[in-house]
DNA sequence: AACCAGGACGTGA
DNA sequence: TCACGTCATGGT
């Protein structure tokens, strides 16, 4: 394995970083920006979080589980296990598909690792269809149920207790259907390590605004904002949420990025 | 009625 | 390394 001397972020793409800037840097002030916009968001939403007694099998898209400015979830190794499945889940889908998908594996009492490796996988499928790719999904859902099986073997208390032993980026890359994103998402938000998540509209966002090239790798738009934030999760899980909100409002039809707000934060 | 969603993987240049 | 096809449902 060959090491290669990588540029900095730094040293790449932020020549649109005027020296003005340099006490507060830009990537903060995006931050803020964002926070002070749209307010706390909540992430990782939790079915479990819902209260209405189940009644609304059908309803698609009711989006619930939020926690905004509670920033103790997950407290148990379920809840862990419902965010690392919510992680695969949402690959290229949108969160209310997920949303059902995850509802129903409740419904079914299998949102826990045993469950659902206990599942028939033509019921697996069924219920995990609205979030699409179901065949591959399934299949890797129970890769990582394995998986956090064998993390939580190693946890003396059990159950309930949320898990203490943290897997390396690496380790859960390893897993198939893992990817650079659903990894430091897993991390991030299931394990609460400042692991930054990069997605298509964080790559959207940065390049529109000249912080990172269009042709930018992950690891270097990664780099571009834990180089430039405090080493806190709570700032990583909030910033990226608040990434993924102002996207959906600003970033939807291509084409119409100029009307970006954060053209005037960034002051290009 | 195309196009996109909180991507990842296998393949062949 | 990198571009491209594949996987699939559901909302706009």
């Amino acid at each position: 394995m060959k090491m290669k001397i990588q540029k900095t972020s730094s040293q790449e793409s932020n020549s649109s970083i005027r020296e003005g800037n340099f006490r507060k840097p830009i990537i903060k002030k995006i931050y803020d920006y964002l926070l002070d916009a749209y307010g706390p968001q909540g992430w990782w939403p939790l079915a479990e979080l819902h209260t209405n007694g189940g009644s609304n099998p059908t309803k698609t898209g009711s989006v619930q589980g939020y926690h905004p400015g509670d920033y103790t979830y997950p407290r148990n190794s379920t809840q862990q296990f419902e965010i690392i499945c919510g992680a695969l889940l949402t690959q290229n889908t949108s969160w209310p598909q997920v949303e059902t998908a995850l509802l129903n594996l409740k419904r079914l009492k299998a949102l826990y690792p045993e469950g659902i490796l206990e599942l028939d996988p033509e019921i697996l499928k069924e219920a995990i269809k609205p979030a699409g790719y179901y065949n591959q999904k399934a299949g890797r859902l129970k890769i990582l149920a394995e998986w956090f099986s064998s993390l939580q073997e190693k946890t003396p208390e059990r159950s309930t207790e949320i898990i203490q032993r943290i897997p390396s980026r690496e380790e859960l890359l390893s897993l198939k259907g893992v990817g650079p994103e659903t990894a430091d998402s897993i991390l991030l938000y299931a394990f609460k390590q400042p692991s930054f998540v990069v997605d298509a509209y964080t790559r959207r966002i940065t390049a529109n605004l000249g912080l990172a090239g269009e042709k930018a790798k992950y690891d270097e738009i990664k780099a571009l904002f834990e180089e430039n934030l405090p080493d806190d999760p709570v700032v990583y899980q909030e910033y990226h949420a608040l990434l993924v909100e102002h996207a959906k409002r600003h970033y939807k039809k291509k084409g119409a990025y100029g009307e970006c707000p954060l053209i005037k934060v960034v002051g290009i």
